[in-house]
DNA sequence: GACTTATATAACCTAGAACTGACATAGTCG
DNA sequence: CGACTATGTCAGTTCTAGGTTATATAAGTC
């Protein structure tokens, strides 16, 4: 599954934004989420997985917990996608800088 | 439909990327992306209708042409989302760039 | 060893996304 | 005007993502 396919789905946003704060077991992600979204622990499970597959997450045992972890690179892949269309908001906040650069000077 | 959602499809993203360059015609934006894809002329209406309706590109008449251009507002939502996973990757490339610095003084 | 907890998977169902082919509308040109 | 071009919409079909319930596995606990 490709990675803007991933983050098509607000409950995997949600996980992965979960993650962001750093490491959490299968249960406490399933926690949340369920209370969140009202989905059951199955449905958060198939989404950890898919998470996993598409390399969003890496998982480490430790007993019966699996603790998961953000792998940032495809999210990466989603900034450098990104990259060509950021001139469209940076040239903006150029003109802006320029525009009160501007009216600095003329106080 | 949620902006993740749309460039979850790869024509649309496909669409996105062609009209960076700016400003393309209905018919110009369709011929490329059936070359590409293989898909009707009417699949590619319909991803337009969607970038349209969830604010990725405008329309601009002129005949019975029908000028597109990105509009850039929800791509700049993706940008915002992606922005607290950023430090994951500047992070490694600090890290670098510390490494590099050291590096140079020893010589 | 039986019981419980943590997690994952399997089988099935359903809604909706994306496609096709047919049709609709409105400019353009002889 | 009639034919052609550019573009968009409609109706119907197919496929799949995401949900549920039930089941499986393995590690702790009494």
């Amino acid at each position: 599954m490709n990675a803007f396919d991933v983050l098509g789905d607000p409950v995997r946003r949600r996980i992965i934004e979960l993650l962001s704060e750093g490491e959490l077991t299968s249960g406490a992600i399933t926690a949340t989420v369920r209370a969140e979204f009202g989905i059951s622990h199955s449905a958060v499970a198939q989404h950890l997985r898919v998470l996993r597959e598409s390399g969003f997450a890496t998982v480490r045992a430790e007993g019966t917990r699996r603790l998961y972890v953000v792998d940032s690179t495809p999210l990466r892949e989603v900034d450098v996608w990104l990259e060509p269309f950021r001139r469209f908001w940076s040239q903006r906040l150029d003109a802006l800088e320029t525009e009160l650069a501007r009216t600095r000077r003329k106080k």
